[in-house]
DNA sequence: CTTACTGTACCGTCTGGACGGTCTTGTCAA
DNA sequence: TTGACAAGACCGTCCAGACGGTACAGTAAG
């Protein structure tokens, strides 16, 4: 699989992610990935083909990692937990993280808009599941909504909450959640 | 013979957003915007001498836009309405509207990540409003988290939630908010 | 010999913006 | 009323630069 270099694929992908937080999604150019990799332009190409198939690649990252995330935390959530309440502590954990994690999405949405139908797929996906899981929907509509609308604050840096209001809120949405 | 005078300005500005809405945020070009507004490229310079003044434009009309109609709901709210419920069915109205009313933000922040700051700042000022006018800061909390996620639903154009879910939301919302 | 690159040179396309010209409208003196 | 003229609103073309992508020769490791 992998050689000497090793780790050349993840490292271009962490730099696009890097780029785009960094000057902005307009910015997200291969000459400054490469760059910021530390690879020529020939070495990134060799990887990612085309821009289209790097970010599908940062896409697909993101969500099976988020996707395995969730299934641990659920395998290994405290029993009589339940999982809404278990969505919501692992999305605040990783909105609570460094702050820009994900907003490589605008630059993937502006290359292409279709990049948004697998990450949309994989939402709904998330969300029928809860609904067959949480017995009271306005809870789960509330909870989930909130939850979206930290993600959201979170993916435009935005910093209308302090600290204490996060945390707040999310122990609101456990009482909620119940 | 119409004014083609007056009215130019305008139809630009939602030929700019009907542009980033259709075709995607990355391909807001001047030449897409004159050729959907019916204008040739030196009369859309004419009008905004460059593509930051046009983005500009679009976020300044759209920020004041919203605040005219929040302090006429406010004003003009039933009598004992918290504040908190106006912002609540005001902002589902807007989100209700034509489906993806604002996605020229992310044409926006592409071109230039600093379009975010006139946005966040009015963000932070209508919360800072009701959080100084809604006695439970948790409902607060809640109530604007999750607007804020049905913003975000729109601005991505989710289908995760149906019309009678939206409803509902929005309805326990206000059973919330009190 | 193959894999995994580096480095450079290059091409075609698109884009923002500059520029000069053109048509319309308003103003005002004669 | 009319003709001259200025200003405003807009058109159409052109260009320099940036970008995505190609091609290819070279190289170091396994």
């Amino acid at each position: 699989m992998k050689a000497r270099r090793a780790n050349s694929r993840e490292k271009i992908l962490a730099a696009a992610a890097d780029v785009a937080r960094e000057t902005g999604p307009g910015s997200l150019s291969l000459d400054a990935v490469a760059n910021r990799a530390g690879v020529s332009k020939g070495g990134l190409l060799y990887n990612f083909p085309t821009k289209a198939k790097l970010m599908q690649a940062l896409v697909e990252d993101y969500l099976r990692e988020f996707g395995h995330a969730l299934e641990a935390a659920r395998t290994a959530g405290a029993s009589g937990e339940s999982p809404l309440a278990t969505y919501i502590k692992l999305s605040a954990e990783h909105a609570e993280e460094s702050k820009p994690s994900a907003s490589w999405i605008f630059s993937a949405i502006a290359e292409d808009p279709d990049f948004l139908t697998p990450i949309k797929s994989f939402r709904r996906q998330v969300f029928e599941r809860l609904k067959g899981e949480t017995p009271d929907l306005k809870a789960l509509l509330v909870c989930y909504l909130a939850i979206e609308g930290l993600r959201s604050m979170n993916l435009f840096d935005s910093d209308v909450l302090s600290v204490d209001e996060r945390q707040l809120l999310v122990s609101s949405l456990l009482e909620i959640a119940g």
